[in-house]
DNA sequence: TGGATTATGTGCACCGTTCTACGTAAATCA
DNA sequence: TGATTTACGTAGAACGGTGCACATAATCCA
């Protein structure tokens, strides 16, 4: 790093004085930066020679004044799950290949505040955004759609029209789960889902949902079928497990909507002496790293995080590009067999 | 080509809509937004109806050519260390208060990579930047330190002037971890830390590989003292791992820079048939939630992260309001014992 | 009552880019 | 050879805010 450049002036280097010391004009300058038409060898030789000189760097927030800023914004429900690390690093892939930074929005799965970081990226002037498990409902998602392209992961909305969508086909997902329990002769499964799935019905939960209710009626088995919500606060919800656990009525086998809420469990059942697979079998989703461990062993179904993610970045460049019409994209998943089935 | 994308529509609210609509001038409504002073409450609330009514959210991008644009930027080494959210809460939660926004850079531990994040988020005109376990050198820190105000976490630099250093005594927290595995009998006990000491000796894993020999040497067993440095990339890593725990002179204890490369041990260890802590004992660093799991169960050095993002967050906004002289804070962390000791 | 303050609002020059419209010289065509 | 076309470069108006310098009105003080 040559630092000992010795700034005698902490001036900030402009494209005016990259345009002095080349003697060429500011918008000769601007051309080469964004390798418009027109303008020589010779030119642009010059220009970058200066450019290399002074350290120059243009000034994203100027430029999206007016043209393009190169950044793209990618807005996480949470941190905590350790599933979205593969999402980002499927974009990131794609996007640094095409010249895009990215900058994360973190949510923390509040409405309000997805909101607000979705602003902030647009008066960044991102040139696109992509959002991954939103909470929002299509309607929000519509009005900001309409301000600047955007993709969204982990929501269902095959209708929409003015943004795209990435998904996994959850609902098949979640019968290629159940049906994995049915093959190993479980009768009593219970599904453990997110609260209020008719409020957030575009949502994956509520479609593993369905796909839970399909296979159990595909297996003779739909009377049998349960559904649990556990509150989504800590406390409340640890209590809650544990009595779930402890029940008289404790379900043989276990389709959990995601690793999330099946790694607290799996470890209350062996802190109960509760044996997994022999007295629940468990199978979730999201094959998230911690499922994946040894000492864990948590069946789940893959849902291709890493694809997810180029997938979601193609669409939205070519959006960007100019495409009009909605894509709406669905890969399917595969079950991870492991020592909780 | 030219065609930036999908902004048909309403055409864009600005500043000058909102004077326009409120019948002043644009510099009042300016004051208004900055609250300045000379603004009476007649015109303030005028202007604010005006921005209700209109929908007006101000550029931040144009903001950011000359005032403060109200965005802080956190650079994250990786998205894959489940310790980092909890700094990004402790952040979030002083920021939100101040009225800042949030944008995360990740920087995927490439040196490169980070420096191009910060140049970015430099060049958005963020008003400052919180760097966490950054791999950059004191220097190049220095130099983006004179551009924006800077706030490094898990970086130990006490004589830097130009930025903000916020840490957990690491050297002493792996002394208390050592201690305990002596206090249980051990001699033979090994560490595990990241490969390049003397390249980054700033980072964490160096200060813990200093606060180890001191434990050792104190307990009087420098002779004993023995580190090891496995590659960072996944496939020889494991392999290496592998050997290490079926070494005939494998060690009686280990004490591991971070639950990152512990997690993967104990279970490659439960995988072994290798009994912990009866036949190998292990206290790590971090205490991240996948070590609190029952199944885990591995004893832990928990370095505060929330706590560490609150301080960095009110070192950062001091700086930013003024500070020149230099912070360096230091807080002490204390050791979770669990089924691995 | 006149001069000095103080409170409030406005005009306008920035900030660092992009991009359209246009000028000019060189190359091509008829 | 003159008329077109093409290639290269430039001037200057945006973009959407901020904030200084100033004008005007209201209030204060002897």
């Amino acid at each position: 790093m040559a630092d000992g450049g010795a700034k005698s002036s902490d001036a900030r280097v402009t494209i005016r004085t990259v345009a002095a010391d080349s003697g060429v004009s500011v918008a000769a300058v601007s051309k080469v930066l964004r390798n418009a038409y027109g303008v020589s060898d010779a030119l642009r030789l010059k220009v970058e020679a200066s450019i290399g000189r002074l350290g120059y760097r243009p000034s994203v927030a100027a430029r999206g004044m007016r043209g393009q800023t190169f950044t793209l914004g990618v807005l996480l429900v949470d941190f905590d799950n350790p599933f979205l690390p593969q999402i980002y690093r499927g974009i990131e892939s794609v996007t640094a290949g095409a010249g895009y930074k990215i900058m994360v929005g973190v949510g923390a799965a509040q409405t309000r505040m997805e909101a607000q970081l979705i602003e902030q990226m647009i008066d960044n002037r991102m040139d696109g955004l992509i959002l991954v498990a939103s909470q929002m409902s299509g309607a929000t998602l519509d009005h900001f759609a309409r301000q600047t392209p955007i993709v969204v992961v982990g929501h269902h909305e095959p209708s929409a029209e003015t943004f795209d969508t990435v998904n996994n086909d959850d609902r098949y997902g979640a019968r290629l789960a159940v049906r994995a329990l049915v093959a190993r002769g479980h009768r009593d499964i219970a599904m453990i889902a997110l609260p209020d799935p008719d409020l957030y019905p575009a949502n994956v939960s509520p479609q593993r949902e369905r796909g839970y209710r399909d296979a159990m009626t595909e297996a003779g088995l739909s009377d049998k079928a349960r559904v649990i919500y556990f509150p989504q606060t800590e406390g409340p919800r640890a209590a809650e497990m544990n009595t779930f656990l402890t029940a008289p009525n404790r379900p043989r086998a276990l389709f959990c909507w995601s690793d999330l809420d099946a790694i607290p469990l799996i470890n209350l059942a062996f802190q109960l002496g509760i044996r997994v697979p022999q007295d629940l079998a468990i199978v979730a989703y999201d094959n998230s790293p911690v499922a994946a461990l040894p000492l864990i062993s948590l069946a789940s179904v893959d849902q291709a995080g890493v694809r997810l993610g180029q997938l979601s970045a193609e669409a939205l460049l070519s959006r960007m590009n100019g495409r009009k019409v909605a894509e709406h994209i669905l890969i399917e998943p595969t079950l991870v067999v492991r020592g909780s089935l």
